[in-house]
DNA sequence: TGAAATGTTGGGGCG
DNA sequence: ACGCCCCAACATTTC
């Protein structure tokens, strides 16, 4: 007597524990593990190289702690699912929810699509510690300011609940077809093979290196995590983003904490929130201002400029060093992804839509919550937005927060012999000090193709040119 | 989760 | 001893 069957639909949940759909699937019979690559409606915003890669290893992982019954499909998930229903006697399936507009779109078409069907359809909060339709100001309308939102919202809402179990017990429906590799993730030139220096894929790397960050890191925080030589931050955002541990899980293990290192770092997983919050309840985010009155802006189109920038050779140490970083690794430090995007959307003037596009591919943490919400965050167009005017020196911020020059040397090397007090602006270092070090602008490093003070200068008018 | 310009203060050098 | 200037160092304001 065979128990019935139910699908758990892995989607961005690649783990066993704190698994709300999985644990519900387990409980009601055996099951069949189910991924689907479906980037059918995902229209501008289809999955990136770098996080192509991280799935493929993130995938692998949680097969293997499957014992090899993850079935993995590529395609239409509305087709694929339909095919499986009809395929096995499937009573029920199961997920947990996904935020990004098309999915959300596209999973209530799934649930009409069962329904007539007559299989069970059930779908849980696996990702969020809050959801974005129930965390609202009292009069109804969702938060467009964080501090209330962190405050009353989410601190003023019931506590996440704990994190659950990993399925007691978990029968596995016998395996039939769709593995890992054929969907085709990795890129065929090896590109990546530095991402596999960087990075620890899968549930148990996640939960190691939550261990790690809350024993070894957190008590630094909120002081170390301005640092970027310093691995001084949770680096835990590729796994959030893939479910390889949930945002349950970092909340309360950094409860342990006391202090406000422990605050500083909860309000980290409500800026995740607060960017959910702002995609869920403005669709339009990854593609629209969410102020409106930056249509108007005046952005520059240099497709030269764009170019030097993605690909570290702006002749501004501080930015090239971001950006070497992001292609070299898929991750960028949080002061730096400041820094990078500031130079982009405010001393270069191009569109910050540039950046986040290029952010997608290569970051192995890309969201479209949080990159689309952090984006404009910067620009200046966002909710709660950085004001405009707020341009960073990225000269100043190295000199503060890469005091000495060991973030900016190892991603720029042809710079390493230069004194700390010219590294960041080698442009006026003098001759002598430049021939030294084997530096010569122009040859081994580019001159700077911004002139700080010019084009800040040049940006203030900008935003000023649009009213108040 | 800025930076630059402008304003204020106070110590020290010096006539 | 005193006033004056200079200029850090810090505070405020403006963008």
């Amino acid at each position: 007597m065979s128990r019935p069957l139910v699908i758990h639909w892995f989607r961005q949940d690649l783990r066993l524990a704190d698994n709300p759909a999985l644990l519900a699937a387990a409980n009601a019979g055996q099951v069949l593990p189910l991924y689907i690559f479906d980037d059918v409606d995902a229209g501008d915003h289809k999955m990136g190289a770098a996080s192509r890669w991280w799935l493929h290893h993130s995938l692998s992982s949680l097969n293997t702690e499957l014992n090899g019954r993850l079935q993995c499909f590529a395609g239409d998930a509305r087709e694929i699912i339909a095919r499986l229903v009809s395929q096995y006697s499937t009573v029920a399936i199961y997920w947990n929810r996904c935020y990004e507009p098309w999915r959300v779109e596209q999973d209530r078409e799934i649930r009409e699509q069962l329904q007539s069907l007559g299989v069970a359809a059930a779908s849980f909060n696996g990702s969020l510690l809050w959801e974005p339709w129930e965390n609202l100001k009292s009069d109804g309308t969702p938060y467009k300011v964080f501090t209330p939102f962190y405050q009353r919202g989410c601190l003023g809402a019931p506590a996440p609940r704990a994190p659950l179990p990993c399925p007691p017990s978990l029968e596995l429906a016998p395996p039939n077809g769709g593995t890992v590799s054929e969907l085709q993730l990795l890129p065929a030139n090896p590109w990546h093979k530095k991402l596999g220096q960087a990075w620890h894929v899968g549930e148990q790397a996640a939960q190691a290196r939550l261990k790690t960050f809350v024993s070894e890191i957190l008590k630094d925080y909120e002081t170390g995590r301005d640092f970027p030589a310093q691995q001084s931050v949770s680096r835990l955002s590729p796994h959030l983003h893939f479910g390889e541990i949930s945002p349950n899980q970092a909340w309360h293990a950094a409860t342990a904490i006391s202090g406000s290192n422990q605050e500083t770092f909860h309000k980290e997983l409500a800026w995740r929130e607060f960017s959910y919050s702002l995609l869920f309840h403005f669709p339009a985010l990854p593609d629209n201002n969410w102020q409106p009155k930056f249509d108007a802006f005046p952005w520059r189109q240099d497709d030269e400029a764009l170019h030097r920038w993605q690909r570290g050779q702006t002749g501004i140490p501080v930015v090239d060093a971001g950006m070497r970083e992001l292609w070299e690794t898929g991750y960028m430090h949080n002061r730096i992804r400041m820094v990078v995007a500031s130079f982009l959307v405010k001393n270069l003037l191009i569109h910050w839509r540039e950046g986040a596009r290029w952010f997608w591919d290569c970051l192995v943490d890309a969201d479209l919550a949080n990159n689309s919400a952090s984006w404009q965050w910067v620009a200046g167009c966002g909710a709660d937005a950085a004001p405009y005017f707020r341009i960073f020196n990225p000269v100043t911020q190295g000199e503060k927060f890469d005091p000495d020059g060991s973030y900016t040397r190892r991603f720029v090397p042809e710079l390493a012999s230069l004194p700390d007090k010219y590294l960041f602006r080698p442009w006026q270092a003098p001759a002598d000090l430049l021939d030294e070090a084997g530096v010569s602008l122009g040859q081994t490093y580019p001159h700077p193709i911004a002139d700080l003070k010019a084009s800040r200068e040049s940006a203030l008018a900008a935003f000023k040119s649009l009213g108040t």
